[in-house]
DNA sequence: CATCTTTTTGCGTACCACGCATCTTTGCGT
DNA sequence: ACGCAAAGATGCGTGGTACGCAAAAAGATG
C-alpha cells in the first residue's frame, strides 16, 4: 500500500542509531589511541562490528564520523534551550542550556578510563589534529543555526530579517567554545561551569574594554 | 658556508608567493566556475603553470587552497588592528579593521567579471559546498587567534590567564560571519558596511533580549 | 664558474569516497 | 502466519587524493 512518508518504526530507528554511535564511538576511541592517521576507516567499521562500504553509509568522511559526538551533543544545546522556562531571562536560559551539555551522561560508563593519563593525551592530540578542527567547526556552526532559530522563537525576532538571533548564537557559542579552549589549555584550569558562566556573563555584559588607566 | 637560517633572497620568496596565489586562485576560479567535484586537482595546477605533485608541496588539500584566499584575509584584520592608533577605543578599532578588509584590494580588476550573474551565482555555490566549510572556519579560527593575541596585546590583558582577549575575538569574527551571511541570504540586503558595524554595536551592547513587552 | 641550497617534478603507494548491483533484514497488510 | 515492498547492509569497481622518496632543475653565493 501506500504508506504516509518519513514513518520509521522502533526496530529500524533504533538499530539505525545504535550503529551510527557504535561507529562514532569506535571512531573517537581508535582516534585518541592510536593517532588519527593510524585509523583506517576499515579499523573503525570493524570495531563496530559492520561492513567498511556500511561506514560511508553514516559519515561521508572519517572526520565527519570522529566529530559525530561533538555534533549531537552541541545540537542538544538548542533542544535545552527549549525546554528552558519562557519567563527566565536569555542569557540564563543560554547558560543553563550549555552547561547541561557539560554534565557527564549515561555513557560515560563505558569510557575506557576516565581519567586515564594516556587517555587524555589521546584527546587532546585528536583535537589538535588540524583535519579534525574542519569538521568540529563545521558542527558547531550547525548547531548554532539550530540555536539562533530557537532564540528568535524564544525573542519573538525573525531569523530572515534580525542579525540579533545568529548573533545570539554565535556568541553563546563562542562564550562555550572559548570556555573549553580555556579549561583544555590551563595547567589548573577552574570548573569548567565557572569558566562558561563566566564566559557567558561577560559577553552579555558587552565584553568592556578593561580600563588601562589604573 | 653557513647561513644565517630563514632568510631566503628575493626571487625565490616572490615566485613562491606567485604560485601560492596562482594556485589559490585558479582553485577559487575553477571551482566558482565548474563545482568543486568537477575540479581536480590537476586542473588547479595546470591553471596555475605547475606540476600536480607541486600542488601538495603548497597546499595539503584542494580545500585549503580555495580556502586560502580567505585566510590571508582574515589573518590581515588581526594586522589591521595592530595599526590602529592606541587610543581609540577598542570596539571602534575593531570594526576599523574588520571594514578595512572589505574594501576591494588591486587584485579585483583582474577578476573575469565583477557582477557577472553566472560568477556571483558559483561563489555562492562554492560557499555551500559542505566540504569547503569547514576549511573556511578553519581559516577563520586561525585568524582569530592572531586577532586575539593583538586584542590581548592592545588591552594589556594576558592571553594565557585572561578568557577575555579570545571572547573578544570570537565575537568580532561572529560579527563579521553573521553580517556576510546576512548580506549573502538576503534578497535586498543593506551594505555590507553597515551590516558589520551594526552586528558590532550589538555585541558591544551586550546584545540585549529585545522587550517582548510591546 | 663551482657549489650549495631550495623547489619542482615524476613515480609509486596507501587510502578514501561513492555509484551500482545484489542480498538480507524489517515492517506491514491481509 | 505469509508474503510483498521498503530500507538497509554488503561487495566490487572506479576515480581521485595526499604524501614519501629520490632525481633533476632553478636560484643563491663567493
Amino acid at each position: 500500500m501506500f504508506c504516509y512518508g518519513g514513518g520509521m518504526t522502533g526496530l529500524r530507528q533504533r538499530k539505525k542509531a545504535e550503529t551510527r554511535a557504535a561507529l562514532g564511538w569506535a571512531a573517537i576511541h581508535l582516534t585518541a589511541e592510536r593517532g588519527y592517521d593510524n585509523v583506517r576507516v576499515e579499523d573503525i567499521a570493524e570495531a563496530a562490528g559492520v561492513s567498511p562500504r556500511t561506514f560511508n553509509n553514516y559519515f561521508s568522511s572519517k572526520a565527519e564520523a570522529i566529530a559525530s559526538r561533538h555534533l549531537d551533543r552541541s545540537l542538544r544545546t538548542a533542544a535545552a534551550l527549549r525546554e528552558r522556562p519562557a519567563g527566565e531571562p536569555l542569557w540564563e536560559a543560554l547558560t543553563a542550556a550549555a552547561l547541561e551539555q557539560f554534565r557527564p551522561g549515561p555513557e560515560v560508563e563505558a569510557m575506557p578510563s576516565p581519567a586515564h593519563p594516556q587517555w587524555a593525551a589521546g584527546v587532546r592530540a585528536m583535537l589538535a589534529e588540524p583535519a579534525l578542527q574542519g569538521e568540529r567547526l563545521r558542527a558547531a556552526a550547525t548547531a548554532e543555526a539550530e540555536l539562533a532559530a530557537a532564540v528568535a522563537e524564544r525573542t519573538g525576532t525573525d531569523l530572515a530579517t534580525d542579525m540579533y538571533p545568529r548573533l545570539v548564537a554565535a556568541a553563546a557559542g563562542a562564550a562555550v567554545a572559548v570556555a573549553m579552549q580555556h579549561y583544555l589549555d590551563s595547567a589548573d584550569p577552574a570548573p569548567i561551569d565557572r569558566l562558561i558562566t563566566d564566559a557567558v556573563r561577560q559577553i552579555a555584559a558587552g565584553l568592556p574594554e578593561p580600563s588601562r588607566l589604573r
